[in-house]
DNA sequence: ATTATCTATAGATCTATAGATAATGC
DNA sequence: ATTATCTATAGATCTATAGATAATGC
């Protein structure tokens, strides 16, 4: 599993992280596959033999970066289901929270999808951590708000509730996949958006207690 | 806007499909890029040669796959939003219909969006007519939803159909992604399915008349 | 006679390496 | 002395073409 060298100078590691960052760049803009190395090493000011210093083959540089990413995610995947975080909140909160951290995640962070699924496609290992990685986000997500259950009106939690964050996050993608949407009709601000899509999920769940105050005066 | 040489002997259209269905098969499978020409001829059983007599270049193969898929899709878009086809249909039935239909496809066809967005990305002339394809079907959609606006009980109907037409949508193609959804959570069946996702979109809706009948006894 | 196909190959990339040069830090 | 970088290039693909061969249909 140690798809990079380990450098022992700081300019390596410089190097190193510089290179993830082109690659992140050129992967994200236009595939793994269409990028060539020489088009990183340009992007990172470096030489194509500095690449394969640091890594293996071009597919280490694609695993090391996926690698990156999927720390990083599974970092803010912790801290976002943490129960600690949110005491006292309710199932509208949670979910407000889900999606407006996903909008901003997707966007500064806009390759974590296309990366896991090149990474996926040419290794069945990998494919299983990525699904693994969505699936604690869901299994947290889901536990969130079964601890809530008492706030659902729907007949079979059970069934809604993964159903619901399922279809959230769908909804997620559809709107931070760049490639379809640019062009889109639906282009309303993040902030209807993201009221739009709680209220469909408030609404299919059933939430009883602050129901939406939202029609008109 | 001529991709393909006109074969003038029926052996010479017999090849040109067979070579589209190649393309077809290869391309979904695993990407227009990582696909070479030789590939596909040997997946069509003829020779590098043949392919370049039918089409002038790799591009060209691509974009005439795409110009099937796209016909297809449109003759499919045109019959499911014809507004004689859904006389006496409330709007749980067409959001059925439309469901039903897209998971179908979805599934028969399963490379359109892969082949639309390679397509896409070079060249945003067929960009524009990606989007537009998948523009008609929604704006179709949104209309036969709009027809029957005295079914909708949300305050806005003018931002919840083409809102919950869009998220629909996304909700599909989360579904029908294979890639990611293959090793996911949610594996309840086609009915199951649909049924939820109907019943998210009624509910967002607020559709009176016929309430889901669906709670317990 | 014309059109379609095949074989063989030139030319363009692109990956990966070898060997030389430069920088680091003990 | 060791580690990192660069330059140059070998070897592997892959696209596209040229020229020869085979099939079609008038």
């Amino acid at each position: 599993m140690h798809w990079k060298r380990d450098g022992q100078q700081t300019r390596s590691q410089r190097t190193q992280e510089s290179l993830l960052d082109a690659a992140e760049v050129l992967f994200t803009e236009k595939g793994a596959e269409a990028t060539s190395v020489a088009d990183v090493a340009e992007q990172a000011n470096c030489s194509v033999g500095a690449v394969y210093h640091h890594f293996r083959d071009k597919k280490a540089l694609m695993y090391a970066l996926f690698d990156r990413m999927s720390t990083e995610f599974e970092r803010v995947t912790r801290e976002g289901v943490d129960p600690a975080r949110w005491e006292g909140a309710t199932i509208a909160d949670i979910l407000r929270g889900y999606i407006e951290a996903s909008l901003l995640m997707g966007r500064v962070r806009p390759g974590f999808k296309r990366s896991g699924l090149e990474a996926s496609q040419s290794d069945p290992e990998l494919k299983a951590h990525f699904a693994e990685l969505l699936g604690n986000l869901y299994k947290g997500l889901g536990e969130l708000l079964m601890a809530r259950q008492d706030e659902i009106g729907h007949p079979y939690p059970d069934l809604a509730v993964p159903f619901v964050v399922d279809q959230v996050s769908s909804i997620l993608r559809g709107r931070l996949d760049q490639v379809i949407r640019r062009s889109q009709l639906t282009q309303c601000t993040d902030e209807a958006f993201t009221r739009e899509t709680l209220r469909m999920a408030s609404d299919y769940l059933q939430l009883k207690g602050a129901p939406e105050t939202e029609a008109e005066s």
